[in-house]
DNA sequence: GTGAAAGCGCTAACAC
DNA sequence: GTGTTAGCGCTTTCAC
């Protein structure tokens, strides 16, 4: 916290050579053998390290990727900052943890503010989209990528995946189980992720394949354990009798699945032998719950992974031309639809 | 992604003033009221956005700050993360994540490449610490916030917390519903929570008030789930018998709690009544697991905002003489040691 | 109150 | 292979 720091001006002198020989020496570009260890000692004697910021301002390159998201604390989001984080370090790069804020005109603002040039591209996560939130991420004089959903239309790189077809594999799961009764609890229909999911569930219920007896549907006011539990507790309350009480439950993600685990266990009833519960993220909460949830992973390590190597290409060559990349769904089947007594046994 | 953003310079000759004018024009900093109005006109015009590298390039001052931690996913590190966040974002700074490594080296080498001068100060959570590591920590060329250790006696400004008096809470809490038969199970003991969270098990045992008739300790590979649930399953298989079988077991933290709770189910037995757990962090996986889990808070959020309280000062005068801040302990009681049921009752 | 000019630390032409 | 020099975009003395 002392001594300032050497500049490439005082090594030179140091060392008795130009500017652009130390420079040069120290890039192993074009010097002399004599000339690198001269230099070298002297950068070495005076402990010298490059600064970042005069780097970025000549050469126009920050080696800095912001990550934004409405919450930094998702769980989801988590497992892609650090996705995405493993492949962007190698590289060199930084990254800077950002917030959207939950609107689609926060996230425009957010955009926007790359025009300061702090950062050589962003990988976002938009809770909620508009058209001026499109038009800024095209107008943005660095690369974007966005995750969670296609736009593929508008001409923006992309990082997305199959929710909606993620719902359809865990009704079509519930359906091959025996289960006919299905309850959906979802989330607010006014968010990306409740609104695709939605999608979903209804496209598998109509779809042939599974003739489910009876369909309902609940939303709850956002994606936590406690307003699944509590919009659980509605949805289950609907048909109390025995024969028609729903025999499976589909939640839009792994927290509002343990809200639904808690609501049926509150009215007597066994998971999954009452009432089979699925879940979708496949968090690592899901999988030490008790019972573990059967969830569909919608790989958010890779959708991560993805976005940063689509992120590489873009800082490489920003007149690449943009490009979508989809990752599937994954059912994950666990406790809280199959028993693990009958796991076993049927082995 | 298309138009290249304009320049200072560009808006002072759009203004026809000079680039002093406009400079002081766009900070309201000794302009006429003609000068700012005509300047503001031509920035917007332009859609000029100042440029954040030339201007710390000038400044001296980045406006980020580091936050470096061995596992970005490690919900006690995200919620700090997520604090700190929302303390520094207010003041115009952003938070630029990094990793550590495991090792007290390669933690150094991450303090010590603060010389390239891309944040103006770190927040950092070591795994381990060695001298090397203190003096990179001491002659980092902008201020350092240690989390998780105190170092006052190095002259190292620090936010801590006494998580040995954490696990003397459990223990104590323990004693006072009667049990006797204290397991401890804990992780590594060469990393810093490891051999704190040791050093409390002792003394709190070693204490008068509460006697234990028993107490017995295993050390488990890690602190996860899987190697907690190895670990319990040793230290339970030491006493098989009813008579002399532990009626309680502390674990170092939450997840290694629910590989104990695990272990005890796998036995027949029940949680709490047969044995009861606790764990440490009081994160949200353990407020939502089944039995809710008997945690000690370790304020990892509280210690987030101080540290980056601290920075804010620390920014601002870098002399500032460096300070320690602790932060205590809370027990947070629920199920997997008091049964819902008789927390009911009892009220 | 305004303008001219220096310079933060670095890289990359360009000349030799 | 080495040195000289310009200049990235900005803030801030310093003179007027």
């Amino acid at each position: 916290m002392t001594s300032s720091r050497a500049t490439l001006l005082q090594v030179a002198e140091r060392a008795g050579v130009s500017l652009a020989s130390t420079s040069r020496a120290l890039h192993g570009t074009g010097a002399s053998k004599a000339m690198v260890e001269r230099v070298q000692a002297a950068a070495a004697e005076l402990g010298y390290s490059p600064d970042a910021i005069g780097r970025s301002l000549r050469m126009k390159k920050t080696f800095q990727i912001a990550f934004a998201v409405d919450d930094i604390g998702n769980p989801v989001y988590v497992e892609m900052m650090r996705a995405i984080h493993e492949v962007l370090a190698p590289h060199g790069y930084r990254v800077v943890v950002m917030t959207t804020g939950d609107t689609a005109t926060s996230t425009a603002a957010l955009v926007s503010s790359l025009n300061s040039g702090f950062v050589d591209g962003m990988i976002v996560a938009p809770l909620r989209t508009d058209d001026r939130l499109i038009r800024e991420i095209r107008q943005a004089p660095v690369p974007v990528v966005v995750l969670g959903r296609t736009l593929s239309d508008h001409g923006v790189s992309s990082v997305s995946t199959d929710s909606a077809g993620g719902i359809g594999a865990a009704v079509r799961h519930l359906c091959s189980i025996g289960r006919r009764r299905i309850g959906f609890l979802n989330g607010p229909l006014d968010t990306t992720p409740g609104e695709s999911r939605q999608r979903g569930f209804d496209a598998a219920i109509a779809a042939d394949g599974c003739t489910a007896e009876r369909t309902e549907i609940e939303i709850a006011g956002n994606f936590t354990v406690a307003a699944g539990l509590a919009a659980a507790r509605r949805l289950l309350a609907r048909m109390p009798g025995r024969a028609e009480r729903l025999d499976a439950v589909v939640a839009a993600n792994d927290l509002l699945a343990i809200g639904a685990i808690r609501a049926v266990r509150e009215l007597g009833l066994a998971v999954p032998e009452d009432v089979a519960v699925t879940g979708m993220d496949d968090t690592e909460i899901g999988q030490v719950f008790q019972p573990s949830l059967t969830s569909v992973s919608l790989g958010a390590a890779e959708r991560g992974r993805a976005a940063a190597q689509l992120m590489l290409q873009l800082a490489d060559d920003p007149d690449l031309q943009t490009q979508q990349v989809t990752v599937g769904p994954t059912l994950v089947v666990r406790e809280s639809t199959v028993s693990a007594g009958a796991e076993r046994g049927g082995r």
